[in-house]
DNA sequence: TTTTATCCTACTATTTTAATAGGATTTATA
DNA sequence: TATAAATCCTATTAAAATAGTAGGATAAAA
């Protein structure tokens, strides 16, 4: 269960140009440096933002990212598909997968809602939410229960 | 945003020795028929759980496996907890990982809010309710939008 | 025509996960 | 008391996914 660094990069490097002043594009340059990436690295992540048309750029040596969209119009889903074909938990509640098991199991109707879960929580908030900083956690006792990580 | 299999097989395995007889324990072997893993490989997940003190059982040639709680007193989370150490879809937000963006990072809100409720469903969900069908999925649309997968 | 920046594709390395394998231990039972 | 059935335990291999690097083509401003 783990976010791909591609998503989480691609996200805060759209973070990153909804915050640039409204005229001036952003260069891969300046997302880099201030990510601590490769521009080769970020390079990726820019090309499948633009991919899917959430950010674009004149051609040439005076380039540099804008939004195509206000960012109340961005969803983080919209970001997530840049990078990942959608959500899906489990393999076997996509469309055309089918299962032996699938007739009697009593664990697909608990990761449906997961993943619709997942899937309303990204289409409900939008990028204009995070740098407005309207997404926000303060309850610091979660990190102990919940997240635990290998040491 | 996967689930691993053994967790996923971890929780039929145990929808499966909840739903067995009161008196009589569940051999890994019927498992194993049951769910068309080899028993070598179920193994390994039942041990899991066994470690968990999720399930228990009589050493020797007539073991087979029970639930060590009643199936109401045993959540998602705690089945979850057998096979991955916490719930964590990104690594900059457990407890003791530092970083050095985090000071301004605008996204570490949303994805501490996408974990907790991910870890809030897990641990509102018993193993009585899947074997008695109150967690279903009715509306066949989701997948359609949200859990497109790669051909 | 040089420089800056994106664009595009291929590749390598790393990590994670899935699955197999071999044999030790325990105990019912023939 | 031997043997068969079952779990227990650890090591290893195989496969897949992901992260990250590399090289050069292209476009346009200076």
């Amino acid at each position: 269960m783990k976010i791909s660094t591609r998503t989480r990069y691609g996200l805060r490097a759209m973070i990153e140009i909804a915050g640039a002043k409204p005229d001036s594009g952003v260069f891969q340059k300046d997302i880099a440096a201030s990510q601590s990436l490769s521009v080769k690295y970020l390079d990726h992540i820019i090309q499948a933002l633009k991919t899917a048309r959430l950010i674009s750029n004149a051609k040439g040596k005076k380039s540099g990212y804008i939004l195509t969209r206000k960012p109340s119009e961005i969803t983080i889903f919209d970001i997530h598909r840049a990078f990942e074909p959608g959500i899906c938990v489990v393999e076997c509640i996509s469309g055309n997968y089918h299962c032996d098991l699938s007739e009697g199991c009593q664990a697909s109707g608990f990761w449906k809602q997961l993943n619709n879960l997942i899937y309303n929580y990204f289409n409900s908030i939008t990028l204009d939410d995070l740098i407005h900083g309207r997404v926000t956690f303060e309850d610091e006792s979660f990190s102990e229960e919940a997240s635990r990580q290998k040491a």
